[in-house]
DNA sequence: CACAAAACTGAGACCGGTCTCAATAGCTAA
DNA sequence: TTAGCTATTGAGACCGGTCTCAGTTTTGTG
């Protein structure tokens, strides 16, 4: 069987339900699963799809149908771990459910992705998830009128379902036990950008981390702590710049709070030119378990994130409302865990630090 | 123009034609840019077409073009940061040219993969790259008769375009390193598992870098090099315990060479954990420059590979085929780079090592 | 000013499936 | 035996574009 020739052009239903010697709509029956086909019929007509290398053309299907079986995903940055870990949540979820999906980046920008979602849109996927790069451009997503989650990050003007997680808290939480080691000059370190005039942040994550990071500090007493985070640190961008001259200043921070995983493998890079050792000179936390956190010395103490499951559940949500699901919006929000390890250093508050 | 209601059922050519008072020929023409349309009329039909928010159909296009506009990708591991910055490379190529991606994961799984090669097929898409997971197993890439690269390993039995990197040479540049610093008991460590009965190694990159491997060593006068392969040293396996079995013996190596970024990270939790140094105790070099090799403290040599360019390259000559490009099939053959760090350390060649 | 060439436009087939609806066939109940 | 049903099957419309071909309008040229 594995010796005859391959039909130069693809066989169709047209031409088995011919070799079958029925009728298109029956053998399309046969094939598709649908409707009722004798079984002597339906033998003949696989048995002829078989012989000719029949292979069912997906795309027909989706037209007359409607349904293309493809969820559209928007992630700001596909290289941050932790949305690789979020998407491959979404791929083996979406699998699962018998869905398709297209990646697309939008590089953190509100215009890349309102073209990202045209294009999507044009491609007719049945659903969308995304993670809007600014909370305060969002009426492409609006218009996309179709199943829409939001994840890792929320948008109040858009009433829909939404996957984050407990971001002040956990900030917080790793706030405080850097607070608790004693360290009292903290800087807390994100890639997100300012933008030019309006100093508002507008991705609702870098906003409820920086909260719980200031609420903490403000607990223990220590005035301004906005003044202690620093915006830009950008591993591609001028992220080394920032923080190396924050770490050669004569007040410079006994400990940082890092963003993601890429903004702690800067500080490394930074200690490391700077002949600065961890936790000895400079104590370091850092959002998201990367893998090479646990492995390297000292051990880097993190804030572990279900990103996976973040995007199991955002797929799931999805694929239930291009199911057909009528009910409110809905918002999960899941737990991130705080993984002590070896990069925090107790500080002895009597003592002064050494410029 | 923002508070209008956007229609139920999305508009299509046939609305936009008749808002337009033209035919649907001509809508398509005009909106479709092809064929010839005045421009009064063009403006007229671009007009309504706005006033209805149209959005065209690429599904419904696609299908009368006979071209999908999108090519698949199947890699053995996702999860593998080289794998990812060459479907990064992939990507960012395919955009640019006009085209989309779909990826798939093999699992290093050839039945897996041809259940994707099939899947993809389906869905129309317009070429495929892949790294297939067995070289003995290909039938179903034979049968996909259409636009075909393989990237990052060879196929004999596949006559198509290829690109791969000079892993053999490679392999025994990095040796010779080891060797040249005075190592005589170097373990290669790779995540390939020897499949059963037959002991051919079926990825052409693992046997070229073992080969490469070996011949440094027999050219160092250094007899069964083989008996120095550990196979099987998978992350997410039992990794783990191969290597801390293999540096628990007496004779354990004075380096490894670990075949990519994951393993080296397991090398050095192994290390970490039985309480060994780098390079003090282990020497160590590695495939693929991972963002976290040089950050971290020591940081560790390795062979970097373009895997951005190979991915590149790969969509490159796909591209060129869907476009109808007829020539013998060819292969490109990417050259990696050794970079010195901090992770090998010399050995007094006279000294005899403790065990 | 007349006629050929070029530019437009409209009708309708087509891509490869799904799906509705009517027609035929086989089978049971009365 | 025959009306009444149900199980099968075939014809053809349809999804939303593209594309060919013929008919109509302009434009160009001698």
């Amino acid at each position: 069987m594995s010796q005859e020739t391959p039909p130069r052009k693809p066989a169709t239903v047209q031409d088995v339900a011919q070799a079958a010697g029925v009728s298109k709509a029956t053998a399309a029956r046969a094939l598709g699963q649908y409707g009722a086909v004798s079984t002597s019929v339906r033998a003949r007509v696989v048995a002829a799809a078989e012989a000719l290398g029949y292979r069912p053309n997906e795309m027909a299907r989706s037209m007359s149908t409607g349904r293309s079986g493809t969820i559209g995903v928007i992630v700001g940055d596909i290289e941050n771990p932790y949305f690789g870990l979020a998407v491959r949540g979404i791929s083996d979820g979406a699998r699962a459910l018998g869905f398709n999906v297209i990646l697309a980046n939008s590089a953190e920008d509100s215009a890349e992705e309102r073209m990202t979602v045209e294009v999507l849109a044009r491609k007719q996927i049945d659903g969308l998830i995304v993670a809007p790069a600014a909370a305060g451009d969002v009426v492409h997503l609006r218009d996309y009128a179709r199943p829409l989650v939001l994840m890792d990050r929320t948008v109040a003007a858009l009433a829909v379902d939404t996957v984050v997680m407990d971001d002040a808290s956990a900030a917080a939480e790793a706030t405080s036990l850097l607070l608790d080691a004693g360290h009292r000059r903290i800087a807390y370190l994100t890639a997100t950008k300012l933008a030019g005039a309006h100093t508002e942040i507008d991705i609702s994550t870098v906003a409820n981390r920086i909260a719980g990071f200031a609420r903490a500090m403000q607990a223990a007493g220590i005035g301004d702590p906005w003044a202690q985070v620093h915006f830009g640190v950008t591993p591609r961008g001028d992220g080394q710049g920032v923080i190396r001259a924050l770490l050669a200043r004569d007040d410079r921070p006994t400990a940082v709070l890092a963003s993601d995983s890429l903004i702690a493998l800067e500080v490394l890079r930074a200690t490391k030119a700077l002949g600065l050792t961890i936790p000895g000179d400079l104590s370091l936390v850092s959002f998201h378990d990367a893998d090479w956190t646990s492995a390297v010395t000292p051990a880097v103490t993190v804030l572990a994130q279900p990103a996976y499951a973040l995007g199991q559940a955002a797929v799931g949500m999805l694929i239930e409302r291009i199911e057909g699901l009528i009910a409110p919006p809905r918002r999960v929000e899941l737990p991130m865990r705080l993984i002590v390890r070896e990069s925090v250093a107790r500080i002895d508050l009597s003592a002064s630090i050494k410029p």
